[in-house]
DNA sequence: CAATAAATAAATCCAATTGAATTATTAATC
DNA sequence: GATTAATAATTCAATTGGATTTATTTATTG
């Protein structure tokens, strides 16, 4: 139905206009949402414990906490007892408050996931295909859509926030790489996903970059939320990335923020190249295709990897290498209290991944560069799906300082 | 008295405990700091226009505008006619309503300004050193802000906001470009000098890098305004920065966001090099030096450097070789719609640096990067005073979302 | 005089705060 | 074991303060 586009922020001729003033309304608008935050963070918070973290007076946070337990938003727990005073009752979000799809569009394969407010996938659908053409997902999309909301049962669909759409850039670049005749993906070019999905469905719909989205599960669900700022990799066909500052997603003026793949990094040989060039996964496919050996199982499910041995030791040693360099370069631009790696790949891999990256980076000239803990995702391969079904969560319920200050209409 | 710190914020192990709920009164103060924003971004506005940009109701936007002028922070103007209907009273900031003090400490120099609240310098004064030590900047700050508020008269010393110091990071890290005894400098390690100043003076204290304040004049007073987030590069003895995003001075957890030195270029012969390294200052020092070329114009005034010829050019180039990579790297992390590039240096030396690094960022391999504009910053040699006396002022009257979270007690 | 726009006044609304009261519990004392 | 004090969570009622709404006034053009 509506569009929702946290990529496209009008371009402004004067900055301040596009924030307006504060009011009542927003005010209450801010703190609900904040208290909604808080309490998904900590997991369970007490009436007074939200008080105290919010800053708000008892009162104000006992009115708004009532107010959200009878719409359903959070549910009560039992009361704690064994301390000085009256017992608190803790409360947690309800994980059927509501519930959002999330639809990751790969190369060879694309998610459909149906998760709940804490962030569970209850049903899930997976699909490949030679080449991800428009016709073939949209059908997978709202077909997928149609099947989940069915098996979700019929009271529940008003509890749907939307749908979230994780897709790399620029589709249509990649017809080499995937295979696919020359051109066939030129139809991506003009195939405005966002609204042919909008116009079949009666929810909002978001787009937003496959690797942000995943930053953006991390920030949620995985180790983001010990961090303000971060940087994150994901290191999927092709590495992309996400940028965090204070605690939200930055995506920039063009949504580009984050992209990471085009960084400037050394090769082996000490030739410029960009980082994508180097810590992708199509890079192991072609080292494995050029040794003869069968690349199929990156491509089945990230749990399907197979040790490949020397090749793969050698493209972990290298995209740690180019790693490392781009984590100095990102950490002398922003000083980013973490980089996290995660990518569609096992969890071991990941841990090679990581550490050889952190030995390469005490490698470099370090001199005066604050250097971030560079650390492993926890996520995983679902990350980008989940990071999807999240942007209508975010978007409606969660702490986006906007609230106050846009009109959400 | 007071310390106001903007490097400084505490490590706090949970993220939204640090914003809190927000509240009425957060929300007048809010809007009153938007309007005068608003006012000063331009120029002259309307109580209409007022109500019409802010989104607010057209009575709210009158009742704050008249109690800004009871105040005096706005003045009226001469009402405008010619267009149907009761004319319209533009208002403007009063450039007297406030002043700040700025200070800057540089490598041979140190400036104390004095501005108003249009960002006017009223009053100017300067020393010079072979090196700087803190009993002699201390002298500098406190005798030359006694002798400027009795130039400024007596009844105006209320309308003082505070005093914005711009200091390089670890100046003790010097002594041996500066010419100094090694260890001469070692004192300042020890030497709070935000604390003894403010333990001597009656007003709000505030410390910031030299190149991020730098960044901070730009914004306000330079071409900042014009993009919503641009990396900026300040070229002085030590080529320093500062990252604008939303409008607003990103300074980071440690506050050495945009500190930019540290980033890894390609040097002349493709070895790795710090920005720092090839774009500073102290370099072109160095190589007039080698060819026994008197270095000291370079010292004197921005505006008394003399063509050096040859060195001068090769400098320039270099140069540009190396902030041009800077700028993809930056790009390829954030996607800036402007890089902008200034420092104590004539104009002509400016005009010469970003044409060549223009010239440079062409060459190297753009796919997939989102290049910002480069262009020259406006402000100029005295950036980094101007930009320290801008920070009291925005603490105080500016925009900043935290107005509404935080509580400044 | 009609239309338009700016500006203001009065009344209303709304959410947060303040202060007092209530409730449920533990800890200390008899 | 019973009683009392202290403490903490929660809520009720009254107040506060700033934004909005509605209506009115003022100044101008056409």
């Amino acid at each position: 139905m509506s569009i929702e586009d946290p990529l496209q922020q009008p371009h402004l001729p004067l900055v301040v206009s596009s924030t307006g003033g504060a009011n009542q309304v927003r005010v209450r608008a801010y703190n609900e949402r904040l208290i909604l935050s808080l309490v998904r963070l900590y997991g369970s918070l007490s009436k007074a414990d939200i008080a105290r973290l919010s800053g708000l007076s008892a009162q104000t946070a006992s009115v708004i906490m009532r107010s959200l337990e009878k719409e359903g938003m959070i549910l009560r727990g039992d009361p704690v007892r064994g301390r000085v005073g009256q017992p608190s009752v803790p409360m947690q979000l309800n994980p059927d408050a509501v519930y959002s799809f999330g639809v990751k569009i790969g190369r060879r394969s694309a998610d459909l996931v149906l998760m709940d407010f804490v962030g569970n996938i209850r049903l899930h659908l997976h699909e490949t295909f030679p080449y991800p053409l428009p016709d073939r997902i949209m059908a997978f999309i709202t077909g997928g859509m149609a099947k989940l909301e069915a098996e979700l049962g019929p009271g529940q669909q008003g509890r749907i926030a939307g749908v979230g759409i994780a897709a790399p850039f620029e589709l249509w670049n990649w017809a080499g790489e995937v295979g696919a005749p020359k051109g066939a993906m030129d139809v991506w070019r003009d195939f405005d996903l966002q609204s042919e999905v909008a116009a079949k469905i009666p929810y909002p719909v978001f787009l937003q970059n496959d690797a942000t989205s995943a930053c953006g599960a991390e920030l949620v669900f995985g180790k983001g939320s010990a961090y303000q700022d971060f940087v994150y990799f994901f290191v999927g066909s092709f590495i992309g990335g996400g940028i965090v500052l204070n605690s939200a997603i930055y995506s920039g003026r063009t949504g580009t923020a984050g992209a990471v793949g085009p960084l400037p990094v050394l090769g082996k040989n000490g030739e410029p190249r960009q980082l994508l060039e180097i810590a992708s996964i199509v890079v192991l496919e072609r080292m494995l295709r050029d040794l003869d050996i069968d690349p199929q199982p990156l491509w089945y499910s990230a749990d399907q990897w197979i040790d490949f041995g020397e090749p793969l030791s050698a493209w972990i040693d290298a995209s740690a290498k180019a790693l490392a360099q781009a984590i100095v370069a990102a950490a002398s631009i922003i000083d980013f209290g973490a980089a996290i790696i995660d990518g569609g790949f096992p969890g071991w891999v990941r841990e090679r991944l990581v550490r050889a990256t952190i030995v390469e980076a005490k490698r470099l000239d370090l001199q005066g560069v604050v250097m971030p803990d560079i650390i492993e995702g926890a996520v995983g391969s679902q990350a980008r799906a989940i990071g999807g079904a999240s942007l209508p969560i975010f978007a409606r319920y969660l702490t986006d300082q906007n609230v106050l200050f846009k009109d959400l209409s």
